[in-house]
DNA sequence: ATTGAGTATGTAACCGTTTACACGGTTCTC
DNA sequence: GAGAACCGTGTAAACGGTTACATACTCAAT
């Protein structure tokens, strides 16, 4: 069957022990020309390839990292991750990625199995990076880790994100800038993404700056479900005056919006403008362009798992990194429609354009 | 630091010998009521977790599975990664992802870096099924593997996949149907992809059934890059007559495509209906909705990793199972605009609607 | 010639599990 | 009441590497 050659086998091969073949493989310490040479010829010829579950039982330490994020299926998650595959790839390590189906619950669970699995280090996407039980535990364990798109506020703890609260801001202020007045949020569950929440926080810092009462928030799941997200809207619009611009929490749910905006008949951007958040690739292949907050978030996959094998060599950093973002301003965005209702509808701006971002 | 519990700590607590505790973890025999209870209480105040190192040294057996595929960053392998995920949970399996960015020469090398890692088996989309000494070599060794998306023509080799080119006929007979005649395939790069070609040959038959001439195939990069595909529709329509339709070999080249055609002024389906292939979500939210041959994506995977634990157990089969497809025909597909150039131009049927699946 | 430093190599312990085997105690059978 | 059968438990040997330590050898300096 598999793998019946072992470093013993090598050493007998080559004629020497097993140390020496180690030594020739890890470079650790030095052998004769003639030693070595007999002993790469005996691993190319036995096609050896040593255990790393050998190794890593001596060492105690693997060379493979955990990677836990909601879910794979948000372009979003999914592109941090290829950044952290690609860098882990180079550096010679293996990832374990695990979803958790944006169930913050299941957290803890994933993690023991990856702490089991003796992972060197880990790389996650949590609900709550603030009051979360599962990094304490790694924090005690003395297990490094490193946070994306989590943005802690009141514990330190490494991170590499974007200032959620404050590019929400800019974004909504470009909003009302184009003559949006009634600007709604629409959310994931704050239960299960404090982005979510910041991203809400920075729509209510802007509304309040300019002098506008915010909308209540809608909370929606993270499953795109253009007929429920429908369902929503048009209860929401029953109840009290359409707004005229939408700021989703995430670029998924954003394109999910537009989708039910447009299936009870209404235009986008014509009656109504839809923004998101992330910077996912679909969005600029859409008609129009999708409005969002551009992150680098395949460079905060590679940037986050750069910071761990910093780590893995001593780095105990705990900041929380932010990387530039950038304000998209086009397609999915135009200047707020005249309201019948209001006295003095400002003309916005011209649409189009992009601003520096506030990082 | 980490992990200075092990099952000699917790046999010392317990009162016991770490075959006890062995034993009692594992279920492997029976261990008396009192010593199973004192083993238990060790374990839940020492927060035990026994070491997946250890285990599988012993064993050789790791409860790791090897993902291979082109990229994470397309949603269709994406999604059937998070099919394989939600199962291996389930069963108690940790993850190994790793891509090859669409690069045949780099299969073996990720391909022996998750061997090394004594994962129990493999799960891959590879560029070609029938001539792959990576394949070759797992069946040397004895590994289990289960292919995803690939369809094995000569070499039979388990796999979970639709009938590739029967859609792309069917899809292509649709097309003729609505009363198109110039139709052009666009491809991902052959060299990368056994789908590509697959689905090409599928479109082949159905042109050559209808006897229409073929276009010559469009073939292009992975990387969706919408200047770069405006410019090779623009030399390619400089040069003949265009079409009035396209067909995509998987949907997020169709989405860049859509783009390229729209970035030319051209409208879709207007001037020229477009599809695609593979059924990802995001094709379902984009205006108007992506015609494309729908698979269970998410099942394949799912599908694949079941057919692991099989072979985990025992099983040998090496059949390439078919799973049911679904033509969706809606928006970006719609009847062949007149031609002025042509004597009879077909009135197509009425768009909309879907077809059985011929798997 | 003796010592010392330095180098190449081998021996064996160890990492945390699983498990074959041995052993002692109880219960059953005749 | 002797032996068999069974059961719960412990001891120790793997599994495939790494590495501390010991050893043997070479060479230069005294």
């Amino acid at each position: 069957m598999a793998r019946a050659v072992t470093i013993r086998t090598v050493a007998e091969r080559a004629g020497c022990s097993i140390a020496t073949v180690s030594r020739v493989i890890n470079g650790t310490a030095r052998a004769s020309a003639d030693a070595e040479a007999r002993v790469r010829a005996a691993i190319a010829e036995l096609e050896f390839r040593p255990s790393e579950i050998g190794r890593s039982l001596k060492t105690l330490r693997t060379r493979t990292v955990g990677v836990v994020i909601p879910s794979l299926t948000n372009p979003v998650f999914a592109s941090s991750v290829a950044g952290i595959e690609a860098e882990a790839r180079v550096r010679g390590h293996a990832l374990l990625v695990t979803a958790t189906d944006y169930d913050p619950a299941r957290e803890r669970a994933v993690v023991d199995t990856l702490v089991a699995q003796s992972v060197a280090g880990l790389v996650l996407t949590v609900a709550d990076p603030d009051s979360n039980p599962t990094l304490d535990m790694l924090d005690a364990e003395g297990i490094p880790y490193v946070l994306v798109y989590n943005e802690p506020q009141r514990i330190p703890r490494p991170a590499v994100t974007v200032d959620n609260a404050g590019a929400t801001r800019a974004l909504t202020e470009a909003l009302i800038a184009h003559g949006h007045r009634r600007i709604l949020f629409i959310a994931g569950r704050f239960s299960s993404s404090d982005r979510s929440r910041l991203r809400h926080q920075g729509y209510l810092a802007a509304m309040g700056a300019a002098g506008l009462s915010p909308e209540p928030v809608l909370e929606l799941d993270y499953i795109a479900d253009a007929p429920a997200h429908r369902a929503a809207l048009e209860s929401l619009f029953g109840a009290r005056a359409r707004p005229t611009a939408m700021i989703c929490s995430n670029d998924l749910l954003a394109l999910s919006i537009i989708a039910a905006v447009r299936a009870m008949g209404l235009s986008v951007p014509g009656d109504m403008s839809v923004a998101g958040f992330d910077g996912i690739a679909i969005g600029r292949l859409v008609t129009p362009e999708l409005s969002t907050v551009d992150q680098p978030t395949r460079l905060m996959g590679a940037r986050a798992i750069e910071r761990l094998f910093d780590m893995f060599e001593g780095a105990t950093g705990r900041a929380v990194e932010h990387l530039p973002y950038h304000l998209r301003l086009t397609g999915t965005l135009a200047a707020a429609p005249p309201d019948p209702g209001a006295a003095s509808p400002l003309p916005g701006p011209p649409a189009g354009g992009s601003c520096a971002p506030a990082a």
